[in-house]
DNA sequence: AGGCTTAATGAATCGATAG
DNA sequence: TCTATCGATTCATTAAGCC
C-alpha cells in the first residue's frame, strides 16, 4: 500500500494509500480538484523549552520532534501558505478543508487560509472529557483544540454538510461547534514493543468520525496530508470513504498501513445518511391535483384556521384578493415576504387538520412504489 | 464620570472613569506601562450579506453597525496592530491582555498579538449554553466565542493568575480553558425605552467575572478600549478593581455609566451567579457508536422484542420503511408521537436484554475514569 | 396567585434552480 | 449573469398573555 513513487500526474488517483515524502511535492503532483475533502493535523509549532515534570517529578512525554520545530513565525507561516496552497490547488470546487491546531499555530492557520480566499463556515472545539492537567499551576488547563472548516471560498456553497444526520446522531438537536470527546488513549491509542506511544499526537477516531459523517458521502475521496499512524484513513475505510495519506515519516506509514489493514469496514446497508427534503425528489402542487389527492375547489386553511384559501384547477389558490402559488398566497394573507405553502396550508382529513406537505410524501412514496 | 478630555501625561491615570473617544488616541495620552491588565472586545469585522430570517419568517437583528464594517482584511489588520500596539506600551511589563473574538477575527487578532511579541498563555473557549441555532442547516451551529490571554512576552512569567481562587471557584478542580456560560440576557440586558437592546453585543457579566477573578488582584487597573456598555466596569468595580473605559460611542458611555453607578461592590451576593456545577455532559447516541460501545448494523428491539431496528453508520436508526433518530424511529414504530429513544430501544447482551441507556452511562462513567 | 400557552430573541460571514 | 420562483429551516431562555 505504502509507496514513495509520486502519483501519476492526472491518471486518476492513488486511492486508499499512503504517499511517502513531503506533502507540498506530493499534492502538487496529484491532479487538480480531484479530492472531496482535506483534513490536515499540521505540526503545531509547540516552541517547548526544557523538560516539564509533574508533580510526583515524572517527566512529561513532550512533543519534541523534529518535525515540530521552526526557526521563526515566519518560517513557520512559509510552511504553512505551501501546504494550504498545494491543498487548495487538489481540492474540488465545491470540496471543504479541515485543520486542527491549538492555540500554539491555530491563529496563523486560520489567517494563511482567509488570506488565501478560503471561506470559514465553522471554526469547532473539540472539548477534551479527559485533558491533561496543567502541572505548574500557572495557566488554565488546556482542555480543547480548535477546528477549522472552511469551503473554498465565499460563493463555494455547494459543499456537502449533512445536516439532518448529525441532526439525527445528536437526539434531534442540530450539532453544535462545541464537541466533547475523550482524548485517544487505551486500546486505540498505537504502542510499540516498549509500550512507548508511536506517535505523540494520535488523534482519536471519534473526531474522525464525526468529521467525515459531517462532510462527506461514502465513496468521497479524503486526503489526508499529515497522515501520521492514520487515524483519518482508519475512519474513511470504517465509514466507506477513500483516502489518500501523505507522510514524511516511514515508520508512521509503516504503523499506518498495518493499522488499517486491520479495519473492518461498516456493513454497506449503514452506510446511508440521513436525507433531508432537499435531497427528495420535487414534487409540484399540481401533481397532487393530478393525482386525485387534492380537487379544485378543495378549501385549505393554515393550523389555526385563520386564513382560508380555495384550490384553483390550475394548481394555484385564491384567498380573497390574492392568486397565486401557494407559496405566494401563504405568504401574502400573513403579509409576510416568503411563506412555505407546503407546511402552511392544511386540509381537513379525519384525523384533524394535516398539512399539505402530508400529501406531498404520499404522491412520493406512490411514485416510488410505482418505478420498482 | 465621562469625559472627552484626554488624561494628563504622567500624572496618574483616570481611574474608574469614562474616556470617550478613539481608543488608540487615547491609549496614547495614557503613562506607559500603567495598568495591570487590559480587556478587549473588539470589532468582529462580520461579514454579513442580506437580511437572515428564522423559520417562522422573523427576522434576525444582525450586527450592521458601522463600527462592524471594514473595507478588507488588510483594513482589518491594520486597525488591529494598532490598537494593540497602543495597548502593549500602557500594559505593565507583568500585565497580561485578554481579547475575544469569533472566527471570523479571531485568527487575525491570534496572529497579530503573536507578531507584537505577546506570549499566548491560553486559548479560552466560552461555550454558550444558549447559543442562537443555525437557521438554514448549512452550518453547525456557532455555539462558541474564543478568548485569548496572553503576558507581554515569553520571559514575563511573573503575571498574576490566582490558580487556587479558580480551582476552589470550580469545586476542587483546576479550572480549564473551556467555561459554559449562558449569554447575556433577561434582567442583566441593557434595554431602551422601546425595549430594544442598547448595545448589539453586551457581554455576560459572568465571562467578565471569571476573566478578571483569575488575572487580577483587587486594587488592580484594568483597562478595556472597546468599553460598549460597561460589563468590565460593572464587575471590577463589583469586585473591587479599578477601570479605565474608552468608547467611541457617546451614548453607549452614557448607558455604562449609568448601569456601573448603580452597582454595589458585593462579592459574595454575585458569586451564586457564576458558581453553578456544570451539569452531567449530555452523551447523544452517535457517541456510543464513536466509542466503539455500538457498530453499525447491530440490531436493537423493545424491552418484549416485538419491534426491531439496525443502527447506521449516522447514528440513525432503521426499521423498515422508517429511518431517524433513536426517539423519532421508535415512535414511529409504536405509532406515537414521541417516544424516549434511550429507555425504548434495548440490546442483547449476556445478562439479557439491556437499555441502551445503560451504555450511555458507561461513556459517562468511561470518560470520568479516563480523567482520574 | 398560579399554571399554562404563546411570543420574542440572541456577534450569523446560514439557497437552489429554472428561465 | 441576472431574475423570479420554489420552498427549507431553530434552541434555550425570558417575558407576556390568558384562563
Amino acid at each position: 500500500m505504502a509507496s514513495a513513487s509520486p502519483a501519476p500526474a492526472a491518471a486518476g488517483l492513488p486511492l486508499d494509500r499512503i504517499l511517502i515524502g513531503d506533502c507540498v511535492a506530493h499534492l502538487m503532483s496529484l491532479p487538480a480538484q480531484s479530492v472531496d475533502v482535506i483534513f490536515a493535523d499540521p505540526p503545531y509549532n509547540l516552541q517547548l523549552e526544557g523538560a516539564l515534570h509533574r508533580p510526583d517529578q515524572s517527566l512529561v512525554d513532550a512533543v519534541d520532534d523534529a518535525w515540530d520545530q521552526f526557526e521563526s513565525f515566519e518560517a513557520y507561516d512559509d510552511f504553512t501558505r505551501a501546504w494550504l496552497a498545494a491543498c487548495r490547488r487538489v481540492l474540488k470546487p465545491n470540496g471543504t478543508l479541515w485543520v486542527i491546531g491549538s492555540y500554539h499555530n491555530i491563529f496563523r492557520v486560520g489567517t494563511a487560509m482567509q488570506n488565501l480566499g478560503f471561506w470559514l463556515l465553522n471554526d469547532v472545539v473539540w472539548v477534551k472529557a479527559n485533558p491533561m492537567p496543567n502541572f505548574r499551576g500557572r495557566r488554565f488547563a488546556n482542555a480543547h483544540e480548535t477546528l477549522i472548516w472552511a469551503s473554498k471560498g465565499k460563493d463555494a456553497k455547494n459543499y456537502t454538510f449533512n445536516y439532518h444526520a448529525l441532526k439525527a446522531f445528536n437526539d434531534d438537536l442540530q450539532m453544535r461547534s462545541d464537541w466533547m470527546l475523550p482524548i485517544c488513549s487505551g486500546g486505540e491509542r498505537l504502542k510499540d514493543e516498549d509500550g512507548a506511544k508511536v506517535h505523540p499526537t494520535q488523534k482519536p477516531e471519534s473526531l474522525l468520525y464525526r468529521v467525515l459523517l459531517s462532510s462527506t458521502n461514502p465513496g468521497d475521496v479524503v486526503l489526508d496530508p499529515f497522515f501520521g499512524t492514520g487515524t483519518t484513513g482508519v475512519v474513511a475505510k470504517r465509514l466507506g470513504r477513500r483516502f489518500i495519506g501523505i507522510e514524511r515519516e516511514a515508520g508512521y506509514a509503516a504503523a499506518a498501513e498495518a493499522r488499517i489493514a486491520a479495519v473492518e469496514p461498516a456493513p454497506q446497508a449503514s452506510l446511508g445518511v440521513v436525507a433531508g427534503k432537499r435531497t427528495a425528489p420535487r414534487v409540484p402542487f399540481g401533481s397532487l391535483i393530478e393525482a386525485g389527492l387534492v380537487t379544485p375547489g378543495l378549501e385549505l386553511t393554515c393550523a389555526r384556521g385563520r386564513h382560508r384559501a380555495v384550490v384553483r384547477a390550475d394548481g394555484s389558490l385564491e384567498s380573497g384578493p390574492h392568486v397565486g402559488s401557494i407559496h405566494k398566497v401563504g405568504a401574502l394573507v400573513q403579509g409576510f415576504d416568503a411563506c412555505n405553502g407546503w407546511t402552511f396550508w392544511h386540509v381537513e382529513r379525519e384525523a384533524g387538520l394535516q398539512p399539505i406537505d402530508a400529501l406531498r410524501d404520499l404522491v412520493r412514496i406512490g411514485s416510488a412504489v410505482a418505478a420498482e
